[in-house]
DNA sequence: GTCTATAACAGGATAGAC
DNA sequence: GTCTATCCTGTTATAGAC
């Protein structure tokens, strides 16, 4: 943990997350950057030394907040039911919050895949695959789910939270959707999920 | 359409389609693109003016393509099933082919929403939805489908085929995957997303 | 039609005044 | 700690020789 940061050394920060993760601009450049925070170019050197430097910074933090919070729900034991509502819960309201976040992760992933995601140690990770396959036997013997591995659950469940948001303009492009319309379909997400999943939602 | 491209000019044409949507490289430069093609940089721009109509070039290319393929397997008056298989098909198929393809349809079509991304006009889309929606009721009464509204069923498809591409990197990270771990992980996805959308899949 | 040379510019980074 | 001025590099684009 570091000591205080200034203000406008936060405010970098900040602007740096707005323009990057709420507006979408993955190109944006220092000056459009300094603009956003009505600050001078140079107090962005002056404070993380350059570009690469405060993105990996930004980056970093969303990661690591991230990773504690799918932590949190990964580890408590929780029936599937709710905790796969809690992972939709975590990724809708965070998608809101950041709507572009996702799409940048998965394009910085792509052009540097030693960016660390994985949110748990291997052992405890496959405490945790075999904690969720159990869990799905259990359902799939109730008659509340079919059959499924892990790993295809898990993508599935991704998949289906994550494109909603990936693919907003394009939903809303293809829909003819406005604001309001597109708020209203994602409303409706948790609910389809859950009854996807789930043979008894 | 156009007169016979001389070779150059589709060599140009090809290389950046690799670079671009195999190679995953979105910020490829004209060196970048001259060098995988092993020509001049010059050449580049005596063929296309500039980098950005070069891109728009293979983008649009890209998307013609691909709407028309969407389109004709849209418009078979198929049972959902049955079009649902060759959706899932397409969309594996392309993104083996070109594995970058999607992100960046998402990426650009963010950065520029005029982009036209509707497949067939109005009158023509709605007549599609409806006939969804009648196939959808007609699968519920059967027993083998949930309801669910067509656009969220679309949405789903959607999801579900994509994003185990758009998230690859992710994937063979979380799960440790290797290339062959990844493509037989893909080759289980289609029966998997059947059995999501279809209670008798 | 292809190459080399060079112009023109944008963006990142630093020095130094204040 | 913040600003202006400047440098440096990478990239696009064009001119002109061949």
């Amino acid at each position: 943990m570091e000591v205080l940061a200034t203000d406008t050394e936060q405010l970098i920060k900040d602007t740096a997350k707005k323009v990057f993760f709420v507006d979408g601009n993955i190109h944006a450049t220092t000056q459009d950057i300094a603009d956003a925070a009505g600050i001078n170019r140079a107090s962005i050197h002056y404070y993380y030394r350059s570009r690469k430097l405060l993105f990996d910074k930004v980056f970093e933090e969303a990661l690591i907040e991230m990773r504690s919070k799918l932590e949190s729900i990964a580890s408590a034991s929780l029936p599937i039911k709710e905790k796969t509502e809690k992972f939709i819960d975590f990724f809708i309201e965070r998608s809101m919050q950041h709507p572009y976040l996702e799409l940048f992760i998965v394009t910085e992933h792509n052009s540097d895949p030693s960016i660390p995601l994985k949110i748990m140690p291997k052992d405890r990770h496959d405490e945790q695959m075999k904690y969720l396959e159990a869990e799905i036997a259990r359902e799939v013997k109730a008659g509340n789910m079919k059959p499924i591995k892990p790993e295809h659950f898990i993508v599935t469940m991704m998949s289906l939270c994550s494109f909603p948001f990936l693919g907003k303009s394009i939903i809303e492009s293809i829909f003819d959707m406005d604001k309001e319309g597109y708020a209203k379909f994602i409303k409706e997400r948790k609910q389809v999920i859950m009854q996807l999943l789930f043979l008894d939602a």
